[in-house]
DNA sequence: ATGCCGGGCGAAGCCCGA
C-alpha cells in the first residue's frame, strides 16, 4: 500500500517518488532527484485490472523530457491456469502502450521485473526452463515484438556475454551454484539508446545477508 | 514436476514468488 510505502526516507536523500503498491502481493515506483510530471498509475487497456504493476513518470534533465516506466510484468505460472493468460494479455497492452510511446519521440526507459528469459544464455538450464512461463515461446515472442517496435535491451546491446543473471531462487543453492535468471530488464527508446553509455548487473547485493532474489541492473545515459 | 527458501500477513499456517 503506498501508505506503507518509506516516502520521508527517500525525500530525506533527496528523492521524489512514484508509487503504485497494493497489500501483500505487487507493487512499482519510481524514485527521481529531479521533479516527476505526467505521472500515469496504470497500463492502459483493461480498466478491469487493479493489480499494481505498473507506474510511468517523466522528468526534465538537461532541458529534455525523459520517461520511466517501472513494471512488475506477471510472473504467469502455472501455464495452465488463467494467470498465464493474464500474462500474455499484459505484455499484449505493455506492446500496445510501448508503441505509443515512441511516439513521443523522447529518450525513455521500461525498466522492471519483466518476468522474461530471452534467450537460452539467459537461463543455466534452458531445457528444464522450456515449458515454464518465464520462458515459454509465446512470451519471449511477445517481448521480441516490443524490442521489434524500435526498443533496445540496454544489457545485451553493450555486453554479448551469456550467463549474467539479475535473478537466484532462494531454494537448492541457485545462487551458490549461480543457477539464475537474466528477468529484469532495462528496454530503451531510439532516443535513449542514442544516450546509452553503460549498463551492467550489480551482483553484490544478492551475496549479503536477507538478500532480494533479485539483483540489481542499471544503466547510464550521457548526453 | 514442484515448494527443499523466504517474505507477508498477522499471530499459525497459508499463499505466493519464478
Amino acid at each position: 500500500m503506498e501508505e506503507n510505502f518509506p516516502r520521508d526516507a527517500f525525500e530525506d536523500a533527496g528523492y521524489e517518488a512514484a508509487v503504485v503498491g497494493q497489500k501483500t502481493y505487487n507493487g512499482v515506483a519510481i524514485l527521481s532527484r529531479t521533479p516527476l510530471e505526467d505521472v500515469s498509475r496504470a497500463l492502459p487497456g483493461d480498466a478491469s485490472d487493479d493489480q499494481a504493476r505498473y507506474v510511468e513518470a517523466a522528468t526534465v534533465l538537461d532541458g529534455r523530457m525523459v520517461r520511466i516506466v517501472s513494471i512488475y510484468l506477471p510472473n504467469g505460472n502455472p501455464t495452465d491456469s488463467d494467470r498465464f493468460g493474464y500474462k500474455l494479455k499484459w505484455m499484449e497492452r505493455l506492446r500496445r502502450h510501448a508503441a505509443r510511446l515512441l511516439a513521443n519521440e523522447e529518450p525513455t526507459v521500461l525498466a522492471g521485473d519483466f518476468n522474461v528469459i530471452p534467450e537460452d544464455g539467459d537461463v543455466h538450464d534452458p531445457a528444464a526452463w522450456r515449458e515454464d512461463a518465464l520462458f515459454r515461446i509465446e512470451v519471449r515472442r511477445r517481448f521480441r515484438e516490443i524490442l521489434h517496435l524500435g526498443y533496445t535491451d540496454a544489457f545485451r546491446a553493450l555486453h554479448r556475454e551469456l550467463g549474467r543473471y539479475t535473478f537466484w531462487d532462494y531454494q537448492k543453492g541457485a545462487w551458490q551454484k549461480d543457477f539464475g535468471l537474466r528477468i529484469d530488464h532495462l528496454i530503451l527508446s531510439p532516443q535513449s539508446a542514442d544516450l546509452l553509455t553503460a549498463c551492467d548487473i550489480d551482483k553484490g547485493p544478492r551475496g549479503k545477508p536477507r538478500a532480494s532474489d533479485h539483483t540489481p541492473i542499471w544503466c547510464e545515459l550521457s548526453v
